[in-house]
DNA sequence: CTTGACCCGTCTACAGCTTCACAGTGCATA
DNA sequence: TATGCACTGTGAAGCTGTAGACGGGTCAAG
């Protein structure tokens, strides 16, 4: 029988962390001790440990809730299914706020030599690797076909304007 | 002039958060109706703007504030550097969440056309290119030493996860 | 029995809003 | 003029998950 600091330190959790999780009906203690200590038992750490695997895959405690708590085999999978969709949809977030900050940056730093700079550093990387002109340009019409929606993503992150990607794009045709 | 909702509407925000903004002085209508509504001026439609653009950028309220209260040139690429690191430790994040759930949920199904996929296209195509093993190493270590900043971008563009960043960033040494 | 390390419950704070409750305004129509 | 509806005002509480502080009780060792 562990008491609420002991639990929390084997779990790298702060003691606050746990009271929270008792108060919400997450993670209560099976016992108390006659000064009315909180008690974790064997089950607790078994509970806990599962709460935190979940934790870690980002899933909110309420359901988390609903996981531990109505074992329902396909509910789990649900659960997974829904987090993978919002991982997805965070991180498109962040990949459009990352090259909205780079464009802030560019353009902030003395107006100019900026954003046209990314996609010559990486066309000289390339031709100093070996790569010709007509081999890069060869290279994206493999890419184009073979993964149109990377290609997108890549020619973002080169901040490429949209209008010359539309032109490499259409190399293939 | 503008009442508040106008404002709302013109901007796709809701009365709440120009409320919001109001009581945190980020953003206060420069005049009053004689009824005690809130005024805004052309003024204040722009700062708006601004706000909403750094908002896009994931930037936090306070940021903002020091932003356009103080307009020291350099503030504002301090700020957006250290916004990039932020996005590059919450896609670091949101990665490793994404592998953990698809552990989770039983590796079978990979998570559509996303993470795992990312390395193998990439070298496949540079493979078909007449790349080598060889060479894309050595390519890696002449771009970490021109441009390491902008071969982590590369890297999490990949999604490679931090640990293989390490090793790859380490062969110039 | 004292000391120090723990524990109790409760409260506050963080970001960035949203929602509610209740009251006053502005304008158009009956 | 009265009515009605959409708008506005202020203030407070709620959300998520966690950290930390408070004043005071509890436990074990010395």
């Amino acid at each position: 029988m562990l008491t609420i600091g002991r639990l929390a330190r084997q779990f790298g959790l702060s003691r606050s962390t746990l009271l929270y999780y008792d108060s919400i009906g997450l993670l209560s203690p099976s016992g108390r001790s006659k000064g009315d200590y909180r008690l974790y038992g064997e089950e607790d750490v078994k509970r806990l440990a599962r709460i935190c695997a979940y934790r870690e895959a980002g899933i909110s405690l309420k359901d988390i809730i609903r996981l531990l708590d109505a074992p329902r085999e396909s509910e789990l999978a649900e659960v997974l299914e829904q987090r993978l969709e919002e991982l997805a949809g965070a991180m498109d977030t962040l990949r459009n706020q990352q090259r909205i900050v780079a464009g802030l940056l560019g353009r902030a730093e003395l107006p100019g030599p900026e954003s046209p700079m990314d996609k010559k550093i990486w066309t000289d990387l390339l031709a100093a690797a070996g790569f010709s002109e007509q081999d890069m340009r060869s290279w994206h019409i493999d890419f184009e076909r073979t993964n149109p929606q990377k290609h997108k993503q890549f020619l973002d992150f080169l901040n490429i304007p949209e209008k010359e990607q539309k032109i490499i794009r259409t190399w293939g045709n």
